[in-house]
DNA sequence: CGTCTATTTGAATGTACTCAAAAGCGGTGG
DNA sequence: CCACCGCTTTTGAGTACATTCAAATAGACG
């Protein structure tokens, strides 16, 4: 039932058989199908959730109405509309599934009250948090100083194999281009590596 | 001596009296001319930096010898090369001064332990490293859906008053576009507001 | 098989870029 | 105090790359 987010936590954390227990007894199991909205803009925001199975993708919808992917999440990661989780506020972000997915939600004040009962749990989401800070400032570098081909490859590094889970033109949107130039981006690296 | 600094911890959490002795006495004070270093690449990052007086930035040398400014800090930001302290690694982002500044050090170890005395200050980093991290997720959305004039607007707001401290060039850096480009940007703006 | 969606291609447009040069500004030394 | 120097900002002209709009092709799914 829980070995991938046991799994995932005891990569930075050792947990005995209680704390263990303490831990899946906040879990939430939650199973969705392709489409469905895990977070929608406006909804209070009570969890955290950890991908154990599928492929989603966190998004916010300018005044123009279209579309702007902030973050894709498959198994072993975390996705929330963090903003409105820390702060208990709205969601300004959409989340919805790009396939069939389980995920595990944590309640804030669950959250809240583990991290007193086990203060490891602390130093799991800090450390958590700090890399995804990095991840996000190396992702602000590449996109001053890479141009789209670059980034469409770095891409492909930061999340290997997820480019056969996702449409082109998400992958376009999440890079900020737009998909008949991500065509193009793709027919040249093709076409250089032939 | 540490108004700036106390002021700014007691925004989030309430210190006693010892507890506020015990936090500054870890506290390192150090006074920067205008362009000297604060972390250079390469160098071992032991110290996160408040910024009491003056302004600074972090920046990256790319593989052509190019600067990219990834953050400016002004009083009270807090700046260091994050992924280098927290990994306890090397820089790999150069931070100087702007202006003549100060700013106060704290040591990784004098801060793990200041956690474990007194983990208010857990939780005052918790806080500050979640809104850094949904700024830049903020900041990832602004490049994917606006202009560069109205990501040059979005700095303004972003940091009040800090374009008079600031020289153009840095600007333009930040926001990802060449200083000719800015300057074509500044005066459609003025030109559109008079 | 047909429909709906995704991807690719083409042509014209636009925005930021490069390179080059001129103008503006601030500080220093004569 | 002014002239000069170095650095920053602005302007101009030509270029590169992504965009828009439109249409054709390819895939996925009931």
């Amino acid at each position: 039932m829980f070995e991938e987010i046991l799994k995932h936590i005891e990569e930075l954390i050792q947990l005995d058989k209680t704390e263990t227990e303490r831990f899946t007894s906040i879990l939430v199991r939650k199973k969705l199908r392709k489409r469905q909205f895990l977070i929608q803009e406006g909804d209070l925001v009570s969890y955290e959730y950890f991908v154990a199975k599928g492929c989603l993708k966190a998004y916010e919808i300018d005044d123009n109405g279209d579309e702007h992917i902030i973050q894709f999440a498959k198994e072993n990661w975390w996705i929330s509309d963090f903003k409105a989780f820390f702060e208990e506020g709205k969601a300004t972000l959409n989340i919805d599934c790009i396939e069939e997915s389980v995920v595990y939600g944590i309640e804030k004040q669950e959250l809240e009250k583990l991290f007193l009962d086990i203060p490891k749990f602390d130093r799991f989401f800090r450390i958590k948090l700090t890399s995804a800070f990095v991840a996000l400032q190396n992702r602000i570098l590449s996109s001053l100083d890479k141009s789209s081909s670059e980034r469409y490859l770095d891409f492909l590094k930061a999340y290997p194999n997820l480019e056969q889970r996702i449409p082109n033109y998400m992958i376009a949107n999440y890079l900020g281009v737009k998909p008949e130039s991500l065509s193009r981006i793709r027919k040249n690296i093709a076409r250089r590596e032939s």
